[in-house]
DNA sequence: AGGGTATGTTGACAGTGTCAAGATAATTCA
DNA sequence: TGAATTATCTTGACACTGTCAACATACCCT
């Protein structure tokens, strides 16, 4: 039944509204600030209805960098396949847009990635099974960019695979972080990092982004 | 005057004991369970007594973390400054003591580096005049290895240097954060990290830690 | 001695996450 | 169909939190 304000005594999809309006305010106010009860207030709805869709503050908070990992996952896939450049190429690519899309969305990415939901186990089952084929897909990479020529091919992929990231991860948190001031550089940054890791010998056109 | 329990109405040194007792808190428990009114308790003072001596709860946890810094310079520039040791072997020194530090005080790194002081501009000055000398050091010594030819001599300094500190607090991070469940290869990702920046060319026994 | 200042205390306020108990709607089943 | 079960939502309450105003005490200097 339908009250005069448009919406019935129960919701209808409470659940993925939750997520799209925390979503949001995170995107533009940060984690710290997002509290459970104006969130609900956001969504229409009474301080407590949120409990009977998500367990606690932490559970909703990993449905929100569940959808982030997914995304992020589409959009290195989607690097990673585009068979049009070179490998160089694609690795020096894959570097600026990690890093760009980390500062693009810097919220969300803290989220994904820091202590709030992996510290100490907090972590959802969900979360989990979302983000770990992601971070197996960057030693998937590794790998074959080692294959190529791209990367040292004597480190073991694995190892490789974790500093590659550590580098970038570094990075997107220096920035995020604010510890940075000035991040106009970041570019540079991205190529400098790239030019590192990539063989000597190896052809790379560094105005190719 | 003392009282019967041993301590005046004017505690003393209130000041000093506030930032003992939290960076002991901050050690052992976090800093999200850090809350101003237990540590007020410790210290056997009131909840608001603290406001004395520090702006907020930010102003202290920034003297916390500042003096995070100068613990940590005095420790970089030790090894830095030791002279037994070959340029390529006190750069691997560097590597590793860097995470090892991070890994012996998760929560104080974390401080020391996460958001919470740096983003938005809540950085004391203070601890302003206490970071930024230790990130200027962090240049100086990329120019010097760069200058010895261990770090490749071709890029900007100061972009080098904010590629392989950003590798260092990656690395940190991922860890730290819990990210990396499994911390047990620390040493090999350290050597690894290490091996990609050394040039080619340059004699490092990995043996040496 | 007395006034000013530094420091410490209590009371209060607005905010938080979370739970228990009760209200309402949807769904399932006899 | 009607009744019972389940899902969902609401209000009340609790124990926290950081922070401020008002007041109390002790120290210091003239």
């Amino acid at each position: 039944m339908m009250s005069e304000n448009g919406h019935s005594y129960h919701h209808g999809d409470l659940q993925a509204t939750l997520v799209r309006v925390a979503s949001e305010r995170i995107r533009q106010h940060g984690i710290d600030s997002l509290s459970l009860r104006k969130l609900a207030e956001d969504a229409g709805v009474s301080r407590s209805a949120p409990y009977h869709h998500f367990k606690d503050k932490n559970a909703l908070l990993s449905a929100v960098a569940a959808k982030g990992f997914s995304d992020w996952h589409d959009k290195a896939k989607h690097i990673f396949g585009d068979k049009t450049a070179s490998a160089p190429v694609r690795f020096r690519q894959f570097v600026h847009a990690y890093i760009q899309w980390a500062a693009d969305n810097p919220q969300l990415y803290e989220l994904m990635f820091g202590r709030t939901l992996w510290q100490s186990g907090n972590a959802t089952e969900e979360l989990k099974s979302v983000a770990y084929p992601s971070f197996q897909f960057q030693v998937e990479m590794t790998r074959f960019w080692q294959q190529q020529g791209v990367l040292c091919s004597t480190q073991d992929p694995l190892r490789l695979a974790q500093v590659t990231w550590g580098t970038l991860h570094g990075i997107a948190r220096l920035v995020i972080d604010g510890v940075y001031a000035n991040s106009s550089h970041l570019k540079e940054m991205c190529d400098c990092a790239a030019d590192v890791f990539i063989q000597a010998g190896v052809s790379v056109p560094s105005d190719q982004t």
